[in-house]
DNA sequence: GCCGTTGTAGAATATATGTTCTAGAATATA
DNA sequence: TATATTCTAGAACATATATTCTACAACGGC
């Protein structure tokens, strides 16, 4: 066989690199190909289409972020899992601004394809089950209200607090795992409060 | 003069419509005109690019968003100013995907088109002045880290606890409230507390 | 050393989309 | 009524981009 120049995970590369940096709709087909130095032709010769490898982009993206909230959650620490957000995004700028500044379907230009749905239902339950599992571990129990304020502690609030600072391309500073802390011990306490009434 | 069959307003309400729909990269000049029933010719007429059209479809959403908040505070109402998001959500779901659930930049090809400059840096002071009047009113001044919780509580918060809503194309439940309520008052209390240390 | 396989190389193709151009209809004003 | 102006109408054009196609180079096994 012939010598291979370029490996899948080096498209993969290019495609994070140009869509951190100027959005997805940027990491075209040429524009990955360019920045590797690669003719389109290898591009196709590993990928199926645009669409398969920014799908495996965000999949692959989405599982990294994911394993450390899984692991807090497994460590019995919910505020661990709360704050998880502003400490991958400090280590994961170009990752974070992908996962966290788009959404799933903004890269894609068709609909999902094929033969990345099952990893993308998969994904979607396992992101389900940390909310219940979060929802469990702190309020005890995973009804619709427990499990709306999972959402909330665990992504809304530090994807929110988060985003101006990756629109700037900085790094989160210390405020902002403050910020998550004070409502993650009021929504608990009012929770409590509540419970007890 | 001919008898004009389509406004600027039918024009920019179309390109609402689908963006809110599919997303503001649906609102090509053709799906626009399509959707109106008018030639492309007539959009030209009207609007002498693309860009210009989104960016003042979204100029005159953010500006008519910001009204109500800025009429919170000029009533001396932090809260209500902070419950602004989702209500104004209630009433304006389509305008709210489109302002909340994309960039600014997702709107527009090239840069911002020259006639809309002004326009935008002026709503960005306007913003940024409703920051620090926040901070002024609930914290009794507006330094770095008065201004940092300002943003916090009246975008990124409410912003964040509406978004999963938004993108399910349903009214936020009243739980949303509650959750900013509750963060409202940690934040307030939390600010007042280390004050008096 | 020959051949099939794997990959590089980039031209060719198809399609989508923003923009311009040409033609003609409706209306106000003279 | 004649004419300039404002629009409608949609074909024509240019460009960007995904995808396919053809040619060839390197390497492993025979």
């Amino acid at each position: 066989m012939a010598r291979p120049k370029f490996a899948d995970r080096d498209f993969l590369d290019a495609a994070l690199a140009i869509a951190a940096e100027r959005g997805p709709l940027a990491a075209t087909v040429g524009a990955i190909a360019e920045r590797l130095g690669a003719p389109v032709g290898s591009f196709y010769h590993r990928f199926p289409s645009r669409d398969v490898l920014l799908g495996e982009l965000w999949l692959r993206t989405v599982l990294d972020f994911q394993q450390g909230i899984t692991a807090a959650l497994d460590a019995g620490d919910g505020l661990r899992a709360a704050l998880h957000t502003p400490q991958w995004v400090r280590t994961h700028l170009d990752e974070a601004r992908l996962l966290l500044l788009y959404h799933r379907d903004d890269f894609l230009q068709g609909g999902w394809p094929e033969a990345l749905r099952d990893g993308v239902a998969a994904q979607t339950r396992h992101m389900e089950s940390g909310f219940s599992r979060f929802a469990r571990l702190v309020f005890g129990r995973a009804g619709r209200d427990e499990i709306r304020r999972a959402q909330f502690l665990l992504a809304e609030l530090p994807v929110g607090a988060v985003r101006q600072h990756l629109q700037r391309r900085e790094m989160p500073p210390p405020i902002v795992d403050e910020l998550i802390r004070i409502t993650y011990r009021a929504v608990l306490d009012d929770y409590r409060a509540r419970r007890s009434r």
